[in-house]
DNA sequence: GGATTGACGTGTC
DNA sequence: AGACACGCCAATC
């Protein structure tokens, strides 16, 4: 196959409107590999090496923790882009995670 | 080709 | 509520 599950997990990602986020586990379920949300985080370290920009800082765990803000280039990059969407960043945690979640499934 | 590694998720203690 | 354990699965060493 010439599309790797890369590619994929960054087509999803890159699907996020702005102001909303989602969740590595929601991601990799719209992929079929619901389960493996490792995949989807694993790869997301890629995303920095890919040619569309993938809004990585929109993507968290499920419980809206910026688990993986610590890869970006100065982990306050993170919560600073989502500051700037509108979305509320507190305690390295999404606020109102719930509301602003955005379901691949949803648009898929 | 076996072993290791994750930006995770859910369940238990 | 916080910490710990196990599972999943592809990519990398």
């Amino acid at each position: 196959m010439e599309i790797n599950f890369y590619e994929q997990v960054f087509e999803i990602a890159r699907l996020v409107p702005k102001g909303r986020v989602t969740s590595y586990g929601a991601i990799a379920k719209a992929l079929g590999a619901q389960g493996s949300a490792r995949l989807v985080g694993y790869a997301m370290s890629n995303s920095h090496a890919v040619h569309p920009k993938v809004p990585a800082h929109r993507v968290v765990n499920s419980s809206g923790l910026l688990t993986g803000k610590f890869h970006f280039s100065p982990p306050e990059r993170m919560q600073q882009l989502l500051e700037k969407e509108g979305i509320t960043v507190e305690n390295d945690k999404v606020k109102d995670f719930k509301k602003i979640f955005w379901n691949p499934l949803d648009e898929l």
